[in-house]
DNA sequence: TTGCACTTACGAAAGTCTTCGTATATATTT
DNA sequence: AAATATATACGAAGACTTTCGTAAGTGCAA
């Protein structure tokens, strides 16, 4: 396949945690990591890890009897992608009131607001 | 059905943004705002809005022959549900790294800028 | 009143996603 | 070497989503 614009579902999105984390992994690795959360068979996880190689969302090594796993693309990237698709499904592209909500709504620390409002100030500035 | 936390599937949340923006409408009033973007036809917005009653994401007058739907839950309620859901899923639940994203890489003007700061200021006073 | 337009209801096809069972091949252990 | 464990490949079931065709009822217009 090898397609740029593919978004991956939500299991896909789970596995793709477990790969930036932990970096180029077996499947068997990524079952175990995912099995600290919720209960997954070792083929679905397998399955699932095939079918984001078809559709180009990891790359893999098969030179060995246990093939290894890596993202084909860096998380950046791809949260980039889901958000400016979630901006438009969810927001209609205001990322303002994504802003806002995601400032007001969820527990933020102090030294994290500190840290958005000087890159705030630093895009005021660029406007200028 | 009546179930509370259903999440709106695409097209579902399509109809949704016709909803809040227009109030309640039929199933018409629908169909031709969508058809301003894109190709759709009668009776698939028919079906899916039936679908939505049943989730009870709408609700539906019933009583002449056009029936009327409304949102049955406040955009900005849905949009904190979505976004949640998306901050856990995409972000792993940081609200930080997410705006950061947002404000980097979609246009704010400064106006808006300027709003958020404002909210984060506020925030800091609270939380000292 | 007969026919045309519009509306809802229903069913079903086609596509996708998640899940797992089974088959088969390759190591490892006893 | 035989038995056990581990790996990949494959197929298919079941759920959900989107899409539309068709049937049947209701209202209006000629």
């Amino acid at each position: 396949m090898e397609m740029d614009k593919v978004r991956p579902t939500e299991s896909e999105l789970e596995i793709l945690q477990v790969l930036w984390d932990k970096g180029p992994s077996s499947v068997r690795e990524v079952n175990d990591i995912l099995n600290e959360s919720r209960d997954i068979g070792y083929t679905t996880t397998l399955k699932i890890m095939q079918i984001m190689s078809d559709k180009g969302l990891v790359d893999r090594d098969t030179s060995r009897r246990t093939h290894i796993y890596q993202a084909s693309r860096h998380q950046s990237d791809t949260q980039s992608f889901l958000l400016g698709e979630f901006l438009r499904s969810a927001y209609k592209g205001s990322a303002k009131k994504l802003v806002l909500q995601a400032l007001g709504n969820h527990k933020t620390t102090k030294a994290e607001l500190h840290e958005i409002k000087a890159l705030i100030e630093q895009l005021e500035k660029e406007k200028s």
